[in-house]
DNA sequence: GAGTCGTGGGA
DNA sequence: TTCCCAAGACT
């Protein structure tokens, strides 16, 4: 799409005065503080701004500088972001908060190459903290700036095969006198007008503008891939009780899935197996001691990005044998009064309060 | 560069 | 109920 140099003026100035009145006051809005601006733009990725509000109120008052998140432990940071998924973004956190501590004195840069070397940011993160926080003139391409832009053109493709040409197109349009207030602009759109099933096109300040709204296409923009189905796992979990009442938790590794995390543990339940003995079986395979296989405490359905799992919960008995580390980072016997000091993803959340309901049953 | 990585809400 | 998808980054 070829877009002449006044037209482009038109669609800067249609969007900001949008904006002005339309526009959403959000918390980290109300200043330019870097590590704020930051946390903000790490807990949006991927994650709906309604859910990310009150984390980030109490993330700040939690840690309030760069310097308090930096001296923080990771299992500590990883609590305040347990329910917000993608935890590799709290791990990341914590590793660029100590980077930046050590080697910027816990002032967060300004430079894009420093900031684009920071774990956990990329092209889109970067331009989103340094239009905000330093109003540098560096576009954006989320999934709100995407969808904008491919009914703007009504793009033939969808979005992931046309990389290269949103991004040019976000550039040509990110207005340089106003790149903060223009990449807020362009979110807003997308997030309150330009939404994903149904657009609200009579509110839009580019309507008169796309080709996809005046052929009555944007129902049908952005183009999408093929999907896959979604694999399903069946999963035997323990709920490990020993003589003075106490459960048995594990840490899992620091990397991939659910990493640094806690949880029961338990494992995939194979052909011609039972629950019981695949429960039996995981623990003996990662915790090397025996168990007896109690009574059915609950079963629970959880969908995460590419497949999705049916948790089967049993108390059980320790009945021998020291339990060892062998495909977990640590374990450690709790009582109920201090479980919750401990991360845990959301289905071992369930569980818990599973366990509290049955014992003041 | 295709897979991996959570969870909640809306339709 | 089921599916989509959200302020993407990393390997």
């Amino acid at each position: 799409m070829s877009l002449s140099r006044a037209k482009i003026k038109q669609l800067r100035r249609s969007l900001l005065a949008w904006y002005q009145q339309e526009g959403r006051t959000l918390p980290w809005r109300d200043s330019s503080d870097a590590y704020g601006i930051w946390i903000a733009e790490i807990m949006l990725q991927q994650t709906q701004v309604k859910t990310v509000i009150p984390y980030y109120q109490r993330w700040l008052s939690q840690f309030p500088t760069v310097e308090a998140l930096a001296g923080a432990d990771l299992q500590q940071v990883l609590k305040a972001w347990q329910g917000l998924g993608y935890y590799a973004r709290a791990r990341n956190l914590h590793k660029a908060a100590k980077i930046v501590v050590e080697q910027y004195q816990g002032k967060f840069p300004n430079q894009l190459e420093a900031v684009l070397k920071l774990p956990g940011i990329g092209r889109t993160t970067v331009g989103g903290i340094l239009s905000a926080a330093f109003n540098q003139p560096i576009s954006i391409l989320d999934g709100n700036v995407k969808r904008v832009l491919a009914r703007l053109t009504a793009l033939t493709v969808p979005p992931p095969k046309a990389l290269k040409d949103l991004w040019q197109l976000s550039d040509i349009l990110l207005d340089p006198k106003h790149p903060g207030t223009f990449n807020q602009a362009i979110m807003d759109l997308g997030a309150t007008v330009c939404l994903p099933k149904t657009p609200n096109c009579q509110q839009c300040p580019w309507k008169t503008h796309g080709p996809a709204y005046l052929s009555n296409l944007q129902h049908q923009l952005p183009m999408r891939e093929a999907d896959h189905p979604l694999p399903h796992k069946i999963i035997g979990v323990a709920v490990i009780w020993n003589e003075p009442g106490q459960i048995l938790i594990d840490k899992r590794p620091a990397k991939g899935l659910l990493g640094g995390l806690w949880e029961f543990p338990g494992g995939k339940l194979e052909a011609n197996e039972t629950i019981e003995e695949c429960i039996r079986r995981e623990i003996r395979e990662e915790l090397a001691i025996e168990v007896e296989v109690g009574s059915h405490l609950i079963t629970l359905e959880h969908a995460y990005t590419h497949f999705r799992v049916t948790l089967h919960v049993y108390h059980c008995r320790h009945i021998g044998g020291e339990p060892q580390p062998i495909e977990c980072d640590e374990i450690r016997w709790v009582t109920l009064d201090e479980i919750d000091q401990y991360p845990f993803p959301k289905a071992n959340e369930k569980i818990i309060d599973a366990i509290i309901a049955a014992k003041t049953s």
